[in-house]
DNA sequence: GTGCCATGCTATATCGATGTAACAAGCTGC
DNA sequence: GCAGCTTGTTACATCGATATAGCATGGCAC
C-alpha cells in the first residue's frame, strides 16, 4: 500500500502476465472474458492506475493535446478554450493549456520547446509567428493554427472569414448613416493578424460605400484590453471631425471605448455607435450591451479538435486542410435603438 | 535526422558513456571542463533535448505543477492563473491548467486521478470537495487549497481573510447610509466554500450596526455569471422594501446587477450601491465603474506555487500551513460619488 | 491422423533517462 | 610505498508500460 501498484503487481494478484492486464486495459479483442474478469477485480482490488509516464515512453503518445493562446484573461481566448476542453473531453482526450503572451519566442516554445513534449499535438493562436517559422518547424508535432491563416498550404487552419465579418459590420454602421467610422486595434500597414485581415475587409465596405479610407480612422493598439480601448477611444473623441463609429477589433477594446465614452459625456448609440468582436459574455451585459461580430466559437473548437486529431492519427497524411466556421452580427444597444 | 537523437546518440558522438552526458545535462559537479564542453558541443550539434517521458519515468518528477479551476471564463481565475503561471515560471515550472466546473467529480479527478499524473502537485481551488474527500486523499500528491480553508491541518492553504472582506465592504455600505443590504450569491445553511465566510463576515457587520439580519435579503445563486446576478438583482428589485445595496459575491453577479438595474431604469450609486468581489479587470472600465474587494492575486499566486514547491521537495514535511494575503476594498463609481 | 489456423496467453526486449556501484587515476600523508 | 581519499568516468540495472515473437491449445479441413 505504500507504493503505488504496479501493472506487474496487478498481474500477480490476478494470476496472469502483466502483458495480458496491458491487453485487458487496452481492450485488445482476444482475451477470454474469465481472464478479463479477474483482471478488472485485480485493478479494483489494488486500486491500479496506468502509469502514463511509463505508457508515453512505449508508445510515443500521450493522449493530451496543448492549446496556446496570447492571453487567457482575454475573454475570447478563456471562452474559446472551454470549448475546446470540451470538444477534447468528448474525444477522450485532455487539454494542456499555454499562454504564450503574444510573443514569439513563447509561440516557438509552444511549439518546439519542453512544454511541447507531453503532448501529441497543438493548436496554436499565433500573433508573432511568421509564415518562416512555420515552415522551418519540427515537423514532427502536429498543429492546427487559429487566427488568420498564416501559412497556407503548410498548417491546418480554422478560422472565421474575418474579412466578410469586418465588411458585414461596416455595412451595418453604414446602413444606419454613419460616415466617419474609426477602427480601433487597426492593422498598419505590414503587420500579420487577425488585424490585418478586419481592416481590410473595413476598408472594403467604405470602398463600396464610395467613402474615402482616412488613415487617421485606423488606430492600432499594443494589446486588446480595455485600458487600451479606452485610451484609443479617449484620443478619437478630440478628433475633428469626431468620428461617429468606432469599429473595435475585440470587445475588450469596445468595452473599453464604452467607458471612455462615458467619461468623455457621450453615449452609444446616441452619440456614436460602438461595434466589437468576439462576443463575449460581458457584451451581453454592460451598460449599453454591445453590437458584435459573433464567431462560432464552439465549433471553431470542435473543428480544430478533430483536425487535430486525425493529424495525430493519420501522421503524414495529405495537404493542409483550411476549415472556415460561421459567424454572424449580434446587434445589441451600442449600435441599435434605445433600450 | 529521421528520427530524434536520444542521449546515447549524444554520448556516442562525444565519445563518452551516456551516463556522462546526463551528468552534463544535470549539472553534476564532478565531470571535466574538457568533457563538459565536448557534451555540449555534441547537443548542440544534434539539436538534443531531453526526453521528459523517460526522465519521469525514472526520477518520478516532471517538474510541471497543476492548477485546477472552477472556470476559465470566471476572470478572477483567469486573472489568477496568469499570476500562478507567472510565479511557476520564474521558479522553472510549466503549469498544466484544468477546468473543474466546480464538479466534485471532476476536483476529485484532478486530485487522483488520469490528469493528476503528469504532474509533481496541484493548486486546488476548490467548490465541491468536503473535508472528508481531502482527509482521504491519496497522500503521494502534494496539494495547495486556494479559497476556503477546507481542512484544517490537512493541507496547505492560501487566501484572503474572507470574513474581515465582507465585514468591510458591508462596514463602507453601512457608512453610507445604506440600511437594506442584500447579499447576492450568499450562503444558505450548510453550504461550503467562500461565501459562508462572506455571509459571515455580512451578518457580523450589520450585527455591529444593529440592523437585524433578513433571509429574504440573502440570494443564493446557482453559478457566478452575469446572467445570474442580473437574474438576482431583478429579482430583488421587485422586493418591498426594496433594498438600498447590494453586496455582490463576485465581480460578474455585481456587473450583471448592474445590468439589471439599468433595465429597470435604476442607478449606482443613485439609487442604491453595488459592490462586488475579485477586483477583475472589467470592474475598472464599468459604467459605473465596480466598487469592489481587491484581493491580492499576485500574493495568492507567488505564496501558493512556493508552498507547493517546497512540499515537492519535502515530502512529509511539518504541519500544514495556512497563509493569509492581503485585500483591499477599492471604492469606485458604484458605490461612491457621481464621477 | 496430419497440417494449418485462430485464439489465448507468456517471456523478453525495449522505450530514454538516471541511480548505483564500481573502477581507474591522481593525490595526500606518513 | 601503501592506505585512503577525491575526482572523472563507465557498466549495468531500473523506472512502468507495451510490442514482438513465440508457445500452447483446440478446431477444422482433408
Amino acid at each position: 500500500m505504500a507504493t503505488r501498484p504496479r501493472i506487474k503487481d496487478v498481474a500477480e494478484y490476478a494470476g496472469v502476465s502483466p502483458k495480458t492486464v496491458s491487453n485487458v486495459i487496452n481492450d485488445f479483442e482476444h482475451v477470454s472474458e474469465h481472464t478479463r474478469a479477474a483482471v478488472r477485480e485485480a485493478i479494483e482490488a489494488l486500486g491500479y492506475r496506468v502509469n502514463l509516464a511509463g505508457r508515453q515512453l512505449r508508445q510515443g503518445r500521450t493522449g493530451m493535446i496543448a492549446l496556446a493562446v496570447p492571453e487567457l484573461d482575454v475573454a475570447y481566448f478563456s471562452e474559446l478554450a472551454k470549448h475546446v476542453m470540451a470538444a477534447a473531453d468528448r474525444r477522450g482526450r485532455t487539454v494542456l493549456l499555454h499562454q504564450t503572451g503574444g510573443v514569439r519566442e513563447r509561440e516557438l516554445s509552444a511549439l518546439h520547446g519542453f512544454d511541447a513534449q507531453f503532448t501529441d499535438g497543438i493548436i496554436l493562436s499565433p500573433l508573432s509567428l511568421t509564415p518562416r517559422d512555420l515552415a522551418t518547424r519540427d515537423t514532427r508535432l502536429p498543429v492546427v493554427l487559429l487566427g488568420e491563416r498564416q501559412a497556407p498550404g503548410a498548417v491546418d487552419h480554422v478560422g472565421i472569414d474575418n474579412v466578410a465579418a469586418a465588411r458585414e459590420a461596416t455595412e451595418h454602421l453604414l446602413a444606419r448613416g454613419r460616415r466617419t467610422i474609426a477602427i480601433v486595434g487597426g492593422a498598419v500597414r505590414g503587420r500579420q493578424g487577425t488585424d490585418r485581415l478586419r481592416t481590410k475587409g473595413y476598408r472594403s465596405a467604405l470602398r463600396a460605400a464610395r467613402i474615402p479610407f482616412a488613415p487617421g480612422l485606423v488606430v492600432p493598439v499594443e494589446h486588446y484590453h480595455w485600458q487600451d480601448g479606452a485610451r484609443a477611444a479617449a484620443a478619437l473623441l478630440d478628433r475633428r471631425p469626431r468620428p461617429d463609429a468606432l469599429l473595435c477589433l475585440n470587445d475588450h477594446l469596445a468595452l473599453g471605448a464604452l467607458r471612455a465614452l462615458h467619461e468623455a459625456g457621450l453615449r452609444a448609440p446616441d452619440d456614436l455607435d460602438v461595434v466589437g468582436f468576439d462576443d463575449i459574455e460581458a457584451s451581453r451585459f454592460s451598460v449599453p450591451s454591445l453590437t458584435t461580430i459573433a464567431p462560432d466559437k464552439e465549433s471553431i473548437a470542435d473543428v480544430a479538435v478533430s483536425l487535430l486529431i486525425d493529424r495525430i492519427d493519420r501522421p503524414g497524411a495529405e495537404h493542409a486542410i483550411d476549415r472556415l466556421v460561421g459567424h454572424r452580427l449580434a446587434v445589441r444597444e451600442s449600435s441599435g435603438e434605445r433600450a
